[in-house]
DNA sequence: CGATCCGTATGACATCTGTCATCCGGCGGT
DNA sequence: ACCGCCGGATGACAGATGTCATACGGATCG
């Protein structure tokens, strides 16, 4: 090959960044140029390093690597962008592409395909779990109004409504109503299935 | 060296499992003679290779590492065990420590530690993060009795107290004691956030 | 033997949660 | 101009949840 394909790895588990590192290293058409371990600090080493791929986990500290995805595809649309995540949830499959991903891989897929995915990328193509991809169409879209997500979110922990309503600056009935209709939505039968199936589903 | 060391290598996601197995490749003493993706097929790949040292993740289907650590340290006292986990909770390193594991890494710690650990607890060392043995003791033993953890872990899914004890086989009365006391025990104010300190702490 | 803890259970009570009907103002379509 | 949806709110009601006192049998420890 004339020269080797320049990726940034972003990944906050520094075992699991340096052992991808090290992975991609043993492909002589990969070069790993730059490495971060959070979402914000993604796309000023993307500018930096003249980077063809970055290699973005989901869940990081800063911004998600999705947040990430969209911020470099608007800066720097000629990269791209390869998401990694943990947990193949259909929502997060969904964000991910409307935040301009060209791949989607989920860290328990054989590893061969992480290399693979990003000759595959850089030839054009686009790279996502079929199994996933029709999961995410037949679950169809988040039915949560952003207000209802922001009171779930905040739920989650265990907040009782009243600490819900302090924080959230609204009076508790409201809080409760949002709760409500967030729990039909979801057909389930209260705030903690409510938040479990929400995750799930990668709506939170 | 005489030969080099023999590695097992239990994770359940297979992009993660053979990334550390190639930056475990790159070390010449190392070498990685068995990969495993369930706690409940460690005990005989142990048997079966020759291992010296077993490196263990914590969250995996079939059994925990720590469970699998307990079981070849009963059939194979002379294996090494390393317990590599993405959450540094303080009661998963006392539970490993009680499983009788060497070392005790979690995986945002730098990668180098990995072989540093492999070698030292060969060289009859143990290996704990200080911060982390620190939090351990600090936070004392688990005040749950075994029937409260087993509540507390059926209502972590939003199961209501009738399902609970239908599925545990209870008064429904009694669901509410055991959940009200680990309640208390936790100074907490509802089930949800009863859980949530649970598993923070490791308790669950 | 008594003290203490655990597992299990009941009943009564107070509070929290979830549902429903209803209301208001604002904004985007048609 | 009107309809429908969203954010926000109230009040009433039923059911779920959390607390407390109390009880009994078994285990364990002194």
């Amino acid at each position: 090959m004339t020269s080797s394909i320049k990726v940034l790895l972003a990944e906050d588990q520094s075992m699991v960044r340096e052992a991808l590192a090290a992975l991609l290293g043993l492909e002589d058409d990969i070069e790993v140029v730059a490495q971060v371990a959070r979402g914000d600090e993604v796309l000023a080493a993307v500018g930096a390093h003249g980077v063809d791929v970055a290699l973005l986990d989901i869940e990081m500290p800063g911004c998600t690597g999705i947040e990430a995805a969209a911020r470099v595809h608007r800066e720097h649309p000629g990269v791209k962008l390869v998401v990694l995540t943990t947990f193949g949830r259909p929502g997060y499959l969904r964000s991910a592409m409307e935040a301009g991903a060209d791949a989607f891989l989920v860290k328990d897929a054989p590893a061969a395909q992480l290399a693979e995915a990003i000759r595959k990328v850089l030839a054009g193509e686009r790279v996502i779990d079929p199994t996933l991809a029709a999961a995410a169409l037949a679950e169809g879209a988040n039915p949560l109004t952003e207000r209802e997500r922001e009171v779930l979110r905040a739920a989650a922990d265990g907040s009782t409504n009243a600490e819900l309503a302090r924080t959230l600056h609204l009076s508790q009935g409201t809080v409760r109503n949002y709760l409500s209709t967030a729990i039909q939505k979801l057909a389930v039968r209260n705030r903690a299935e409510a938040v479990r199936t929400a995750r799930e589903k990668g709506w939170l």
